[in-house]
DNA sequence: TTGTACGCGTTATCAA
DNA sequence: TTGATAACGCGTACAA
C-alpha cells in the first residue's frame, strides 16, 4: 500500500497523500505490527535475558546494564527466571526459542550440569552470550569477572594477614564461578605452602541457606580443626556463614574470618561489615548486552571470554590485625 | 499440513504418520513458530511491564513476584524502565504496543503528570494494571499499599512517642503514593491537633539524592525552627535525609527522627537501623500479574484497586523514649 | 505516484 | 486420514 510508504518516510509519495495518511493513522492510534513485521524478517529484535536468581542485588544491577544498552539499541528484553532450576532454565529457553528472540543472555542456574544443550543451540546459530556463571570452549563469548585472579588476591590478602587455617566454601564445579574461584584458591594456598585440608573444603549452592548449611559442616568439626577463616563462594553465601558462626555463639571475625564475593547491597551493612570482591555487574550487563548485539549484527564477531576487573573491598569481617 | 496437527496431537492424524512427523521435528530441532502464531490470533501471550526504576530492591522483588504468576500461567515478561522519565516511559510503552503485548503492568515514572495518554491506551482497550505507583480512576485496576493509612499509622507513632514537630519529604502529586502518603501524614496531624507547618512540608523525588536535597532544604532553617522528625516518602529518600543529617553533623534519632516507606533491604542495617512501612513487593508483583491476566482472558473482569496490607517496622531511627 | 501480488509460519475450514 | 486454501500485517518487487 501507499500507506506503508507514507508512514515510513519512503520518497515516492505524494505530500498530500502523506499527510492525510499520517493524520489518519494518528487519530487511529495506529501501532505499527512488528510481529507481522517480525515473520517478514525472521528478525524480533528482541533479546531473551535468563537469571538463575532475581532479588540477589547483583542480577538486578547487571539487568540494569543490559536493559540500559538495549533500549538504545531499540531492542526489547525477554526477561525470565530459572530460580536455580535447570528444568525451569530449559523450558525459559525454549520459551524464548520459539517467541524467536535475536540472542540470548545466559547466567546458568546452579543446578545445571548437561551443557551439550547449549552447544545443540549454538550449533543451529542462535547467538549466545553467558555472563557471571559461564559454560565457556562451546563457541558463545563469556562475560565474567577474573574469578581466577580475584580468589588468588582474596586467599592471598588473608593469608598476608596472618591467616594459614583457610577454608571454602565453594560452588558447583559445572559452574564457572564454583570452579575458577576453587582453582584460585587452592593455587594461592600452594604457592604460600599452606595445607588445602579435605574438611575445608565444602561444596555449597550460591545462596544464602547453602551458606548456612554449608558452614554448620565445619562447625562441626572438633575446635581445634576448625579454619580461621572461610572463603565463600558468593555473598550470600558468605551471609549464611555469619549466621551460621553467629548462631554457634562465635563471633567474626574474633573466632573465624569471613569473606565473599560480588559486594553486594548488604555486604557494607551487615555485623560486621563483610570484606568481598567487588563485581561490577552494572558493566557486566551493558559488556554482555553489547557484545550479544554485535554477534546478532555481525556474522564475523569474533567468540571471546572478556574478563572484567574487581577489586578487594577490605571491610571488618576479615579482621584487621594479624592472627596466628 | 498434517504435520501441525501431529506435532499438536490432534486426534485426526495416523499414529505411525505422528511418530514420524515428530521424529523429524525432535532431529531438526524445530520450535513452533509463535510469531506467526502471534500474526494469526493477534494473540501473543506476551505481557509488558514499565518499571521507573530497577535497583532499588522493591522493584526486583515484584518483579520476582510477577514473574513467578506469568511463568505458570505460560505467558512471558517483556521489561522496560523508564528510568523516572516519562518520554522514556511513554516510548518503552509504544514499543510494548507495537510487539502486541496482552496487556501492560505499570508503575508510573516519577515525571508523569499527563494522564490522558494512559487514558487513551485504556479506551482502545489495552488492558492495564497499574501498581506501587497507581493512576486511579481511569479504568484500570491498580495493585497498591493502603498508602493512606499506612502513612497515619506511621504519623500516630511519631506522634504517640511524643513528636510534634514533624516535617514530610512529599512525593510528587501526581503520583498516588505521593498524594495519599502526604494525606495521611495531614490527617494524622489535624486530628491529633498539631500544626502542619508550611516549612515543614517539602517536594521531593522517590530516590536517595532527592531525599539529600529535600533534607537540606529543612537543614536551612534556624535550629529552633526545624523539625524534631521526619517523615520521608520512600526509604531511598529516608536514606538521603540521613546523610543530610549526619552531613551537617547531626545525629538519628536524637536530633532529628527519620522514617520511612517500603523496608528496603538496606533499612535493617544502616545506622540508625530505619523505622518504616513494610511494603510486600512480591505479593504486590503477584497480585498484579494476576489481576492483569484475569483481566486479559475475561472480559467481565471488574476494574478495582487493591490495598495490600502493610505493618510498621520499628526500628532505632525514629527513636524509643518520649522527645518534647 | 499509486496499486497488485506474493510470502514469512501458522491453523481453521473445507475438499479429497 | 490427508491435502489445499485462505488469512493474520507487513514490505519487496514489479506493473499500471
Amino acid at each position: 500500500m501507499t500507506v506503508s510508504r507514507a508512514i515510513n518516510n519512503k520518497s515516492n509519495v505524494d505530500e498530500n497523500t502523506r499527510e492525510i495518511v499520517v493524520a489518519k493513522a494518528r487519530s487511529m492510534g495506529y501501532s505499527p505490527n512488528r510481529v507481522a513485521k517480525s515473520l517478514l524478517y525472521s528478525k524480533t529484535y528482541t533479546i531473551g535475558v535468563v537469571l538463575p536468581e532475581i532479588s540477589h542485588s547483583f542480577f538486578p544491577e547487571v539487568v540494569k546494564g543490559i536493559e540500559e544498552v538495549v533500549y538504545r539499541k531499540k531492542y526489547q528484553l525477554f526477561l525470565t527466571n530459572s530460580a536455580e532450576d535447570n528444568r525451569r532454565e530449559k523450558n525459559a529457553i525454549e520459551t524464548l526459542r520459539s517467541h524467536r528472540v535475536d540472542g540470548l543472555l545466559i547466567s546458568c542456574s546452579q543446578s545445571t550440569t548437561d551443557i551439550s544443550y547449549y552447544k545443540k543451540l549454538i550449533k543451529r546459530g542462535l547467538p549466545i552470550v553467558f555472563f557471571d556463571r559461564c559454560v565457556e570452549g562451546i563457541g558463545a563469548s563469556c562475560i565474567k569477572i577474573n574469578d581466577f585472579e580475584s580468589s588468588v588476591t582474596l586467599t592471598k590478602h588473608l593469608i598476608s594477614h596472618g591467616y594459614r587455617r583457610i577454608a571454602h566454601l565453594y560452588g558447583p564445579q559445572k559452574i564457572s564461578i564454583g570452579r575458577e574461584r576453587l582453582g584460585g584458591f587452592c593455587q594461592a594456598m600452594e604457592e604460600s605452602g599452606y595445607e588445602i585440608k579435605k574438611e575445608w573444603l565444602v561444596e555449597s549452592g550460591f545462596k544464602i541457606n547453602d551458606g548456612y548449611r554449608a558452614m554448620k559442616v565445619l562447625l562441626e568439626l572438633s575446635p581445634e580443626n576448625r579454619p580461621k577463616a572461610v572463603i565463600a563462594v558468593t555473598d550470600p553465601v558468605a551471609f549464611g556463614a555469619i549466621n551460621a558462626i553467629h548462631d554457634a555463639n562465635l563471633t567474626v571475625p574474633d573466632d573465624m574470618a569471613v569473606v565473599g564475593f560480588s559486594d553486594d547491597v548488604k555486604a557494607a551493612l551487615i555485623n560486621p561489615p563483610l570484606t568481598t570482591i567487588l563485581q561490577p555487574g552494572y558493566e557486566m550487563g551493558m559488556r554482555a548486552a553489547r557484545k550479544l548485539i554485535d554477534t546478532i549484527e555481525s556474522n564475523h564477531e569474533p567468540v571471546e571470554t572478556i574478563e572484567i576487573m574487581t577489586s578487594l573491598v577490605v571491610r571488618r569481617s576479615c579482621g584487621t590485625k594479624r592472627v596466628s
